[in-house]
DNA sequence: CGCAGAAATGCAATCAATGCAAATATGCGC
DNA sequence: GCGCATATTTGCATTGATTGCATTTCTGCG
């Protein structure tokens, strides 16, 4: 897609991916609240300062990959063509991605930090939000709503709790562990909450919202 | 209820009042960010160290209230009889609190803080993220079910969605303004969730989880 | 080689959060 | 009413994330 960026782009990814790297890795080590910016800023060779010219705060570093999933979704719905629904195309997605989050070495790492800090916690929930409303927008334009109405709202949050699930889902146990799901299950878990999501449409169809009632268009 | 809980708490309590009136106030003033804890424990006439006695951190003020009903529909979901499902005690728990969220004088300074500070945003999307994980919990007691299965999962993510999304409805508009929503319509939208709920569930009657695999039990 | 723009730093200042220990205040039993 | 044991409130010092600003160090391109 992107082959040649300039050196200078190219130059800056890599120091980009040197700090991830090294955060991780401390994170992994140490834990979150016990690494600081100057032990990343040292294991990635770069000045404190310099850390915040490539991340916002120390947590944006954490999630940065959603950030790049998110543009992505929000491209992959925005290029949809005509008959394609939103929430097809998010399958879809979803599906293309599902190797790539499997191979991603700082899952497990991110994972845990997530749970054991709510700040962690907290940040995490607002990229979901961020994803929420990214796809909320996709089924209002589907099915002729604002975004704000109640259908896109609950099939928005509905899906993208389904899809924070399927990094919960685990394969069969062994003695020695448990095997992580394969595509295919969580595939076959995306496709069941995609039947609730259309179950809960049909049964609201025919259902009037309440006159002299409207969603908040609210600007700004 | 809580009567007589002796002189020592009460004036905690009203200190309490004191510490988050003077914050709401001057945050509506100057903003957020605008507002260090040295100005809020001045205008609440106490040391600043003492503002970490009552809250752990300046975001937690934001969201006490939510923390107090967080507790309380806990409660009202363990206290549930037999026949109750976790989602009917859940609307009535709402319908009996709408009352006092439309009396809430931060309510409009809160939601606007929220729109404007991202870590506020992010706060509050954890806050119903608890409220979530405490639904799903009932849920999946009524279904038989684990926490971490899908449908509780769904039920409690889209949910707590339109609890959310209660706050955005409005009522019908003036040339002088915006009537806000009565509790009446508000329930009219909840119902209407509910009926989507009731549909995703009802569709999902008679899937089965794919061989082989299980929802995360995963302790820790 | 030398310049204009982009990056990386250095430095100082804020401000939230926290540990610790001293200073106060409160409730209670005598 | 007095004094102790306990609960609160404070003061103080420190750590660490962020940010504004001015400076220095590259990089790509004539």
């Amino acid at each position: 897609m992107d082959s040649a960026p300039g050196l200078r782009e190219r130059k800056k990814q890599r120091t980009r991916d040197h700090i991830v790297a090294a955060a991780f890795r401390l994170f992994a080590e140490r834990g979150y609240a016990e690494t600081t910016l100057a032990d990343i800023a040292a294991a990635a060779d770069i000045a404190p300062r310099t850390f915040f010219a490539y991340f916002p705060s120390k947590e944006a570093l954490l999630f940065c990959d959603a950030e790049r999933d998110l543009r992505s979704l929000q491209e992959a719905l925005d290029a949809r063509p005509e008959g394609a629904t939103a929430i097809a195309r998010t399958r879809e997605w979803i599906a293309g991605r599902l190797e790539h989050w499997a191979s991603d070495p700082d899952a497990e790492v991110r994972k845990r930090l997530v749970r054991e800090v709510e700040a962690l916690a907290a940040q995490e929930r607002y990229v979901m939000g961020r994803f929420e409303a990214v796809l909320r927008r996709g089924v209002a334009r589907d099915l002729g709503e604002q975004p704000e109405a109640l259908r896109p709202t609950l099939v928005a949050a509905a899906a993208i709790a389904a899809l924070g699930s399927l990094e919960e889902i685990h394969g069969a146990e062994h003695t020695d562990g448990i095997e992580p799901a394969t595509a295919e299950q969580q595939l076959a878990v995306l496709d069941e909450a995609l039947v609730f999501l259309e179950g809960g449409i049909a049964a609201l169809q025919g259902h009037e919202a309440p006159e002299g009632l409207a969603a908040a268009t609210d600007g700004r």
